[in-house]
DNA sequence: GAATAAGCGAGACGGTACGTCAAGTCTTCTA
DNA sequence: TAGAAGACTTGACGTACCGTCTCGCTTATTC
């Protein structure tokens, strides 16, 4: 099977307390000196780390701050059932609102979604593990919609998502507005129809 | 006595030569090297300009590139009557999406939304220039259709323009696929209503 | 004669003012900031003069200064006879002792032989101008004595003066001390002899 | 316990290849460029080491130079016992003379001077590193000379080493000629006595 | 009195080098 | 073999001045 337990390497094992150190102290300094002023060397030096122990397990300092989003911010969105199309999609919707009231998370994910139009390799991480997982937690929504025949015929699916994460990543990149409970509730009439 | 012609100042004028020169070298590097590749010092040395020229006039490359779009390309959308606001909306989203057919304008257009996230000051200047204007451009459409009475209550004229810039702008920064004529009738028939 | 009027020339006359004004802008700046940090620039912003003007009339920075420093300080040794060789050359160094006393002088001095060998072409002007000016004053004493029987055979005048500017100038570049008064004392004694 | 062999510190150690690689360069430069042509940007080009490697180990161009020179030319002057104070001096001479004769050196000496008088620090560094191990050998021969009772009361010792060395260094300041054998004879004289 | 000819302050221009920062790589020692 | 330390080459940063070149204006001489 695909599976075997990676016959142990000979060496020192990846140390857990340097990861932690290192995405500890990126989370920090992104916050402190913002996206620009963040480096590599800079993460090194606050976490004590060297160089090239972070060159060995992140590509980029984005991929860092990634992993460190990931690891300490929940971004994992809940799709239960909530009866109907229109709930369900609120719910979503109130649920990743509620990410966008989070200063640091905010910064964060503005600073990937700039990297990954500068740098293609990220893009295509960024796109691969970000983009494509919220996408996925939508469509659970709509496929549920659809086999309840819920879904009205215009917009198709994809446009939907379009539509909903168009909304959102918009208004955070060109807003500092934060998004609020009345535009979710004009995203659902809108798109789930005035019943 | 008011708006004198601006009593002319002692000292050289600036060279337009110049001007053109490094706008045009900004517009070619970005193309060859891509965003994160370009510099001030291959401005400068691609256009045979001095450094201090380009820093006496723009502050960073993403200034250069968006006075290189502005003086290149038609960014000009036109707002004609079309008699109705569906028509009217769907004029503008033609005309929107048809930029998004260069890839060079897309290419610099995601770079600058990029810069805009990383560098605090250049995200007011896009902002205030790009960003507004076309939202502004979007709004005489919104107040034509007010008139009329031809504006659905919901969503709001607000949210009409962050779901038709965000849609626009989710697709060019998240995928390769250009806009096409399909995804205008969707947005025209979710917004304009079905009439 | 050589010395015609010079036909005089149409056009506007050199500003004594605005030569006044850089040259004093020059003595201030240079103990402002230093040789290091005096600049043709900084010289023309603090003057109020334009950059050309300066250009037009003095070839560097060094320049300036040697011509502010001809025109402010006093640098003209006089060498009245004194009754004897050794009473001369006590005069002589006391006279030119009294130069190193003024701090700023001194500064201007060591910045101007330092220019003298780094650039050649000021080399040349401050050799033919200053260095060789001071020799001349020397040489009339020394020719007085010759004249009196009075000068020794040992060392020769040309040896006598490297003696004395030599140590003038060893003590100008490679101490803060001043030269003093016995130093001139045994200089003396040295080279008029034990008479 | 004092002087342990400095317990390894941890790194890649300093490269022997880059650092003679960088006093070659700047060495052959200001041969070929002079001393004001002379630039970090350009011994870091022609040496193949980057700009930053030097500012590592040397705070300005002249302190390379002043490295270069230590490490290339011998700078070392002996002072055997020549039997009397006379024979010492002129052979000490003779010695320093020697050094002049190499335009090169002369070259670099009259540049270091030069840049001792317009950047303090290094004025400090040069001043303790050559010029002071300059009088000490000198004071080693009047040490010598007082212990065998050979010293003339005037000039004093300190006043000897001013008129030698004021006299080497007028002389390199300020002519393009060689000093002489017959100037060591006449420096001798007039300063040992005609004994 | 017009034409011509400097000189002037202002300031933009193409350049060169500065000294700094960080990138990503390489080497050394230790765990 | 991983990790901390730190030196290495590379390349761009943004700044300071260089010396030159227009500008519009002022002041002089000449026709």
């Amino acid at each position: 099977m695909a599976d075997q337990p990676t016959r142990a390497r000979p060496g020192r094992k990846r140390s857990e307390e340097s990861r932690q150190a290192i995405l500890a102290a990126a989370a920090d300094l992104v916050v402190e000196v913002g996206y620009a002023g963040l480096s590599i060397e800079g993460i090194a030096t606050r976490s004590g780390a060297g160089k090239q122990t972070i060159y060995r397990w992140w590509p980029t300092k984005a991929d860092v701050l990634l992993d460190a989003l990931a690891t300490k911010a929940d971004l994992h969105i809940p799709v239960p059932d909530e009866g109907s199309y229109a709930a369900d999609l609120r719910a979503f919707l109130v649920a990743s609102f509620a990410l966008g009231r989070n200063p640091h998370v905010v910064a964060v994910l503005r600073a990937l979604m700039a990297e990954a139009q500068i740098n293609a390799d990220f893009g295509d991480r960024f796109r691969a593990s970000f983009i494509r997982r919220r996408r996925d937690a939508l469509a659970v929504i709509l496929d549920r919609a659809s086999a309840r025949g819920d879904l009205p015929p215009t917009p198709r699916p994809g446009t939907v998502a379009d539509i909903i994460f168009g909304v959102i990543w918009y208004r955070l990149l060109t807003t500092p507005d934060p998004v609020d409970r009345r535009l979710a509730d004009e995203l659902v009439a809108t798109l789930a129809g005035a019943r």
